[in-house]
RNA sequence: GGAGAGGUGGCAGAGCGGUUGAAUGCAACGGUCUUGAAAACCGUCGAGGGUUAACGCCCUCCCAGGGUUCGAAUCCCUGCCUCUCCGCCA
């Protein structure tokens, strides 16, 4: 959410760098709404007022004994009157409050401008694109080939858009999210940590996904629990409501867990393999900063993810998102995107993002700042390190050979009980 | 699942329905004292919001949401969470 304070402020100048991205903000209606706020917050504090000040009074005649009979009169049609007073403002409240948390972040003024994902930008590339002497096959023909993806038997289990992984294919999914993990803590300075895949609505509200986002996500019929879309969410709500000391910054959470998504609105697309899964693995990193080292750390971060793919020498790079294809909660956002030989193109396997204050702000996430003593929002960022399927994925393509058969990336070795290569049965 | 107890400020812990945003202790911060520190003593010390040029004034918040009342941390209802005992279970 944005500061409220701000959108008073300088409602035009907002509504000018929302308009970047694509939103048009209802500055007419919010300017409409914040002055009957204004008039009735006032009207109804003053009643609270005079309420508050004749009932102290009333009992102070009630102690000295007097008859209180005639107060009690004067205040006949108070009650009344207050009632109406706060049911107006709370409804306008409501109606502001809705509008706010429909509003997206701001983008950073060193987002580029554009309209979708052609627009984004090519920072850099990493590592050299494969050459292969033979026609490249896919994960799909490439793990069937090796008895490691099933998805007809997943199809069977659950419907479409899920898998079953099998033996050496399986355990090279565990390796890769033990090699994440084990970097993240060793060589990152992330502590690692274990969440509820369920969350409540509060949480979602925090973070982001609701109350806009609500058809990507699985409900738990009769609760108020949601599958988990990403780690971001239990992992961000960690700090809700907390306020932290200086001392205790940054805060640095790594977590594996895997991830639902309903994929609402993407019906034609992806539909082979194991690019787009209602359920997936990923190791996600998240991060709580002080306000002025934010960017800082959103550098570092995706420093972070890169180095999974430097480790892996998987070839990928670095996009900076364009206003129009920005996350809704975020200012700023690296994509890291990885070559898949079996597509011929660089495909999305990490995205980075700084939400500034955004989320804070819903999450009440603060640090006493010892400048001014005052508690104060702070910034959340978090990136995937990396999404464990895609990563799978990239693998199999990457390294493929000829005769069916997949080496497997050095780092990997060890995690793999020494194996290094997976062969077809 | 059954029975009971409870949820108050950073922590601990009081709080007859009426000048209680909340005693007291600890912690923290500022000061006195000291060569320095400790101890002792004095003082400050919750959060959010409205309004104001500012000083200030005002409102809200004692798990959450309803209700009773002129007035609720205190009474009633519902929900959530925690603890103890029993049952079941990985």
């Amino acid at each position: 959410m944005l500061d409220p304070k701000r959108l008073r402020a300088d409602l035009e100048g907002v509504a000018r760098q929302l308009a970047r991205r694509g939103f048009e903000l209802a500055t007419d209606r919010i300017r409409d709404l914040e002055a009957q706020r204004k008039a009735l917050q006032v009207r109804t504090q003053e009643l609270q007022n005079e309420r508050n000040t004749r009932s102290k009074s009333i009992g102070r005649a009630k102690a000295a004994g007097e008859d209180i009979q005639p107060l009690l009169d004067e205040v006949a049609s108070l009650g009344d009157k207050l009632k109406a007073a706060e049911a107006d403002l709370e409804q306008i409240q409501a109606a502001l409050q809705e509008i706010y948390l429909g509003i997206p972040n701001l983008p950073h003024e060193s987002v580029p401008e554009g309209r979708d994902e052609e627009d984004n930008r090519e920072e850099r590339t990493w590592g050299e694109i494969p050459r292969f002497d033979f026609e490249p096959k896919d994960h799909v023909d490439i793990g069937e080939a090796l008895g490691g993806l099933d998805f007809d038997a997943a199809a069977k289990l659950t419907g479409s858009r899920f898998v079953v992984m099998h033996g050496q294919v399986a355990r090279l999914h565990r390796a890769l999210t033990q090699l994440m993990l084990d970097i993240h803590t060793a060589e990152h300075g992330y502590s690692e940590t274990y969440v509820p895949y369920m969350v409540n609505s509060d949480s979602l509200y925090g973070t982001g996904q609701l109350p806009k986002f609500a058809e990507d996500l699985f409900h738990l019929e009769d609760t108020d629990y949601y599958l988990i879309p990403t780690a971001e969410v239990p992992v961000t709500n960690l700090v809700r409501d907390v306020i932290l000391e200086p001392d205790q910054l940054p805060r640095r959470w790594v977590a594996h867990t895997p991830c639902f998504r309903s994929e609402a609105g993407a019906y034609g697309r992806d539909t082979r393999g194991m690019i787009r899964q209602h359920q997936f693995d990923k190791v996600e990193l998240v991060q709580t900063v002080r306000p002025d080292e934010s960017f800082e750390a959103l550098e570092a971060l995706t420093g972070h993810a890169e180095a999974i793919l430097q480790r892996l020498e998987l070839p990928y790079r670095v996009v900076t998102l364009c206003t129009g294809d920005l996350g809704f909660s975020s200012t700023k956002t690296y994509d890291l995107e990885v070559w898949l030989p079996g597509q011929g193109k660089y495909r999305e396997i990490s995205s980075c993002s700084n939400f500034l204050d955004f989320q804070a702000r819903r999450l009440r996430v603060r640090w006493r700042n010892p400048e001014t003593g005052k508690p104060e929002l702070l910034h959340t960022l978090n990136g995937s390190g990396l999404a464990v399927g895609r990563t799978l994925v990239a693998v199999l393509e990457n390294y493929q050979q000829a005769d069916g058969s997949v080496l497997i990336p050095e780092a990997l070795r060890p995690y793999m009980g020494g194996t290094d290569r997976l062969t077809p049965p």
